[in-house]
DNA sequence: AATGACCAAGTGATCTGATCATTTTCACTC
DNA sequence: GAGTGAAAATGATCAGATCACTTGGTCATT
């Protein structure tokens, strides 16, 4: 008896699912780390490729493995999260947009106040980056780069928090989809003060002060949703 | 031209998978409706079975589609979400645990205070049923239905905001791993003053009460925070 | 007429084994 | 030593068959 092969039955490719997962911990595989070829994984676990494929695709479309054609299987980005992002929602019509906007104004505010109080490390320095980026960009004039980098400036704040489980949240919340609809809308805010607005938070949350923090965040992500009301109205 | 048929080129699998959200969209299949079997699939779209099922397997993994055997494939509850519990999260560590309520404690007592702004009919009326059923669930002793029926408390508190995300996120982190984890950990709290809080909470929402469902929910949470540390501490 | 046992069709689950496409490696050439 | 090209490894897809489960209807029993 030991790590690996003989499933324990129940449902196949539950088990084999859950088979495999256990065999990544493991071997204390992470993210990036290259797994085992499906051959390989058929002939461990008895049972026909296939059926090993659809159990990967499982795995796959939570972000807990990748295949890559021709060179292997992976171990995923999102491997161990409790919070995901819908890999397959569609592109939210404008009432789920405003929906998505509240909610983050409800939610990120109190996630900045943590962060001040907390100002984890790395995190700090990737909100710095992401906002000389930002800049970068805004003189480049590159926006579709620039909406891509606003949204990792939320969540390497929400980061900044310590809290693994708030930062998969926000990230949640900052999903890329709402860039596109917003393009859609021809909705774009003034960049130089969203960008001014980012500094301001991410300054607030290095010298900790938490309620300042929450207040520039809670105000940012409001005036962003009047914008977005603002332009709705219009059309 | 129309609805069905003939994918685009693009990967294939990503095509077919999207194909047939598409079609779930188009003829306006919502959450139970039965959709299309396997071997019809396959030859609308011209492609192997085995690759239908890839790609449904894809879709199942988020709660999209459903596969019943000797049954059919039908529209999942999670059609449409945004975010999402990973269904493939392990149970948490005890940090992960501790991580996972301080995130409650932060998103929820924000998320009450707007339910009793809205106060959504449906939902309240969920609240009420799961305290009813959760004053039966202590009378009869069953503590594992109990658990469920105190987490969907707080999913309909969250639903009673009227704001679909916020409700999809406090369900993602409501996940039921947690009640496991508790049991492994031998943690129970004290049922009726948790039924009692919950009954507070519920009135001050029926109220309109934001300030005061706000409070109650952030006590209520904090105090079972309080609880998991001390008996983790103990061990 | 109501009930229950049984059968048959529909459908998902899994297997076998082959072929094509992409990536990676490495020996060979220059 | 650098570039090139064949070969190996590996994922992607196909085809068709067989097993297992669900469901609805038939028919005998009561």
């Amino acid at each position: 008896m030991s790590t690996s092969g003989g499933v324990v039955r129940r449902s196949l490719l539950d088990d084999l699912a859950s088979s495999m997962l256990a065999l990544i911990a493991d071997r204390k595989l992470s993210a990036g780390d290259q797994f085992e070829s499906v051959r390989s994984l058929a002939d461990r676990f008895k049972v026909a490729v296939p059926t090993v494929r659809e159990a990967l695709r499982r795995l796959e479309a939570t972000g807990a493995v990748e295949l890559r054609h021709g060179s292997g299987v992976y171990v995923g980005p999102h491997i161990g999260r409790l919070v995901l992002a819908n890999p397959l929602a569609p592109t939210p019509s404008s009432d789920r947009l405003i929906e998505l906007l509240q909610a983050r104004a409800l939610i990120e505010p109190p996630v900045a106040a943590l962060a001040a109080r907390v100002r984890s490390e790395a995190a700090l320095e990737r909100m710095d980056k992401d906002l000389t980026a930002a800049a970068e960009l805004i003189a480049a004039g590159d926006h579709a780069q620039l909406a891509e980098i606003n949204m990792d400036f939320h969540r390497s704040l929400a980061q900044a928090s310590g809290n693994a489980t708030l930062a998969e949240v926000v990230e949640s919340v900052t999903v890329v989809n709402v860039r596109e609809q917003l393009e859609i809308l021809h909705i774009h805010g003034d960049r130089q003060t969203d960008l001014d607005e980012h500094r301001a938070i991410h300054a607030a949350v290095l010298a900790g002060d938490a309620e300042l923090a929450e207040r520039l965040t809670r105000e940012h992500l409001d005036g962003v949703l009047a914008v977005i009301n603002n332009r709705l109205q219009q059309s």
